[in-house]
DNA sequence: ATATAGTTTGCTCGTGTTAC
DNA sequence: GTAACACGAGCAAACTATAT
């Protein structure tokens, strides 16, 4: 029988190599979730790319090709990319499906009008103001299969219809999908998530304790410790740490970038002050208090209870009087700052 | 589930402002 | 000038998030 290869890179994602049709590779590679992929022209594990490799099941795929008589060789490269890389590249497959995807749409949109046309056409042979069929008349059985023909395309065109509407908003959806990945909001609370997932390897690392309870009577903290990590485990450890660094330096500068291009605004303790009114998913609200991460607010529209927004969460920001409220410097600037932003600020006015 | 770290809230206190 | 009041800083308590 055929030698197989099994590859896992973080580029290609698991792909594995040396397989032909009907060799019977096909029911062992679906059993372990193996998915064929024509675009590939492989067979490949989903969700493999730029993952470390899936040991558990790369092995226990090898072992039932095994058994089945075939030779496996495994080739696994677990090194990791560069963060930026890897958002290159998932930028420009996402790009790439979206295309593929607006085609499909079209495709069925145009295949939902042709079955519309096959429609009309067998409605409009029909006889004549909805005669009825005549039982025992030589024009019985052609009458019966048009009736027949017409509700058939009546049907065809309906399930056409419904799949091209589905074709389009899988396309609208996927071409969305880049823009939510890059939202200022989105990418400040990834930044957060990444610099939560770094201090936890750290702790790893580094070793840490934690209380596991305080004894009532005697007041003695059960204390349950967590050496620093050693051999292997370490190095997995120091890998996940240069990775994770890693990305969080990219959003960083994604932040950093969407800065500079004004497209987030970096609010803080410095900016707002009690009284002023902040856009925040939606609405404008007045601001009660301003604290050192987030500001309390209080929905215009006749709220009594209190809410809060995290400073990146807020989208606009207005005095009180209603003045926009600019950052320059990170300090605060209220009015219109010269003749640009005066456009912005009645663009903001004609929204609120 | 629990401890702890981090944040916000309610409140006090001191200072400045206003009314008389 | 003094009392009354408003306001903000600062602090402890309450609450929330995070980590395991």
């Amino acid at each position: 029988m055929s030698t197989l290869t099994i590859t896992h890179t973080h580029a290609d994602g698991t792909l594995i190599d040396g397989t032909s049709r009907d060799d019977g590779s096909r029911e062992i590679l679906k059993t372990h979730r193996w998915r064929w992929s024509r675009n590939l022209g492989s067979w490949y594990i989903p969700q493999s790319r730029d993952r470390r490799a899936k040991t558990y099941q790369i092995n226990t795929t090898a072992a039932a090709l095994r058994e089945a008589g075939f030779e496996v060789t495994i080739d696994v490269d677990d090194s990791y990319r560069p963060a930026a890389e890897v958002e290159t590249d998932k930028v420009a497959r996402q790009e790439a499906r979206v295309e593929a995807l607006d085609a499909k749409a079209d495709r069925k949109a145009a295949a939902a009008e042709t079955a519309w046309g096959a429609e009309r056409a067998a409605y409009n042979a029909l006889p004549e103001g909805g005669e009825p069929i005549k039982v025992g008349h030589h024009s019985e059985n052609r009458h019966r299969k048009s009736v027949e023909k017409a509700w058939d395309a009546l049907g065809k065109a309906v399930t056409s219809e419904r799949e091209a509407a589905a074709a389009r908003g899988r396309a609208d959806a996927a071409a969305r999908t880049t823009e939510a990945r890059y939202a200022p909001v989105t990418v400040a609370r990834r930044i957060e998530k990444l610099a939560a997932e770094l201090r936890g390897y750290e702790r790893t690392r580094d070793g840490y304790s934690r209380t596991l309870f305080t004894n009532s009577q005697t007041g003695l903290k059960e204390i349950e410790k967590h050496e620093p990590a050693t051999g292997a485990h370490r190095e997995r450890v120091l890998e996940e740490i240069e990775r994770v660094a890693d990305e969080l330096a990219y959003w960083e500068g994604v932040r950093a970038q969407q800065l500079a291009d004004g497209k987030v605004t970096p609010y803080s303790k410095n900016v707002v002050i009690k009284g002023d009114q902040i856009f925040y998913v939606g609405s404008w609200h007045h601001v009660v208090r301003v604290n050192a991460k987030s500001v309390t607010i209080r929905s215009i529209v006749g709220g009594s209870w209190t809410d809060r927004a995290a400073y990146t969460e807020i989208k606009k920001v207005r005095s009180a009087d209603g003045a926009p409220v600019h950052v320059v410097d990170g300090a605060r600037v209220v009015g219109d700052i010269d003749a640009t932003s005066t456009k912005l600020s009645q663009e903001e006015d004609s929204n609120a």
